[in-house]
DNA sequence: AGGTTTCATCAACTCTAGTTGATTTATGCT
DNA sequence: AGCATAAATCAACTAGAGTTGATGAAACCT
């Protein structure tokens, strides 16, 4: 799921998802970029979980899902909170 | 950031340094791994700000920086509020 | 049916990121 | 000084992820 967010168009993605569901070809235009990109970028975040797809006649149109997005958020979470017990000494 | 947090081996360190500071061979024994190969990852992970290197002597003991974890929970929190207004229909 | 549009998939190529083993630097010990 | 240990760095190699252009499948229109 990490490595899916972890690539610079697929943060553009989801960015942009972030303001609510687009559909592809309106991801195409708003970004400039072939479709089979674009394309290979959505399987990617849609197979890490991280989005919706809702088919429409010929249309998809794609939104992040929030679930995957608080999952991140609490592990971070609880890292956070964990990382600052003192050290032991090694060696 | 994210794309340092993003690496199957690195997510293990982070694991481990979620349980408090960590030292090199401490990690190198931990996780039984080439010392050249850690210290690439955790140059990786401290060039991302997510690390924090304390040295002593000839050991370095490294440890999350709870600061980089809250802001990317922040980033996740604001996406996860955001991208749930609905959608205007395209083309 | 025939043509068009939207999107997914594929194979070939490219490039970046990670691995490996050897070397280097710095600290500490006797 | 001489040696050992901890960690960083480097060059050569490898592998996986991303790109590209072409092709394929499905929905819609006239």
């Amino acid at each position: 799921m990490l490595k899916a967010l972890a690539e610079p168009i697929r943060l553009q993605l989801i960015e942009v998802l972030g303001n609510g569901e687009r559909c592809v070809c309106e991801l195409t235009s708003e970004l400039g970029m072939a479709q089979s990109k674009l394309s290979f970028h959505l399987r990617v975040l849609k197979e890490a979980g991280l989005l919706n797809a809702r088919e429409e006649g010929r249309w998809v149109y794609y939104s992040l899902k929030p679930e995957a997005l608080q999952e991140l958020r609490t592990w971070l979470g609880d890292l956070a909170s964990r990382c600052t017990v003192p050290a032991s000494p090694c060696c």
